[in-house]
DNA sequence: TTGGATGCAAAGTATTTGCATCGGG
DNA sequence: CCCGATGCAAATACTTTGCATCCAA
């Protein structure tokens, strides 16, 4: 298996979603959400009305309102498939599992969110950044915490460098404990 | 689930095989191929006669034996599950697939090996060093490369101090390709 | 002899896909 | 109305487990 579907994989890696453009799904963002979310996106042209969802030739469903909306709104903003499905049953919304892992494929392949394999059982999701940011996970809670070090960024691509190789995406998680 | 199944989890976790100690595997492995690998075990006293086997009350039973060549005389030294079984197969040998996992897990239980989810669909094994190294990932080939960098070691402590935190473990992959 | 180790098949878990239906535009 | 999007169930990929048998000590 030649191909790592990694964690900081490529965008629109998934030529099955080509269709799907990541400024489509902006559009999509920004109507439902304008207020919360346009700084994610920083310089990128944000619409904010219907009738640019409309323009983009985007269906609006609700499976796709309303997990956006989980991303936008959860304090943690790491969440599995599960998790998602779980959420979505008990605030009454009648979403198949399917479509949970159809949608946040859709969105892996249009940049907006990122996916992680952190412990190797099961994915999670998060809104893509601009920065790289990387994870710390306490083993006891299962909190996860980000950080960002330009020191460690930098010395990987140096690393990267002295094989004659480019770093296409990276993948740091720190397993930790509370210092005693 | 809070607890982190890891790449560099801890040795001795799984409360399963408490009864395989590290030494009695380090024993087994000795007596298998001890020109091969005594250097792997540094200062740690190796022995070289059946007899201590014995005295550990361990099995060497085939399975065993021919994994540990596998990764002894592998020149990778990055293998799957399967990639096991079908080298097994191929060589004639009767190993169901079931008891690959079943040794990979015990001899990851005895810290012998390091499983790693480079990829999110199967993990990867290697033998376990002392020191910790990190991993690249050729994209386009699939090749592993291992890299040590102490700076970065040292600045993942220190992020990790600063949050009051320390280290269990990490996992850093680069995925790369050839500079073009 | 005897309890641990194994092979096979069945069960699990996470995720994907086929297909008929539904619904946004 | 049409084609993409969805729900459901079946299928898949990887891994674990139950159980009768086997074998190293």
């Amino acid at each position: 298996m030649p191909q790592a579907e990694s964690a900081n994989a490529t965008r629109h890696s998934n030529p099955k979603f080509d269709s799907l453009a990541r400024n489509e799904f902006i559009l999509l963002f920004a109507v439902i959400d304008a207020g919360h979310c346009t700084h994610l996106f920083g310089d990128e042209k944000v619409a904010t009305q219907n009738q640019d969802l409309k323009d983009a030739g985007l269906k609006v469903t609700l499976p796709r309102v309303k997990i956006l909306q989980m991303f936008a709104t959860n304090d943690s903003g790491h969440l599995s498939a599960e998790d998602i499905y779980k959420a979505l049953q008990e605030t009454g919304e009648d979403v198949g599992l399917a479509t949970v892992y159809r949608v946040l494929t859709q969105f892996e392949a249009a940049g907006l969110i990122t996916k992680h394999n952190f412990d190797g059982t099961h994915a999670i999701y998060e809104l893509a950044t601009d920065d790289h940011h990387d994870h710390m996970i306490n083993i006891k809670t299962g909190e996860v915490i980000e950080f960002v070090d330009s020191l460690i960024e930098q010395r990987q691509h140096q690393i990267a460098a002295e094989h004659g190789l480019t770093i296409v995406g990276h993948s740091l998680v720190l397993y930790v404990k509370k210092a005693e």
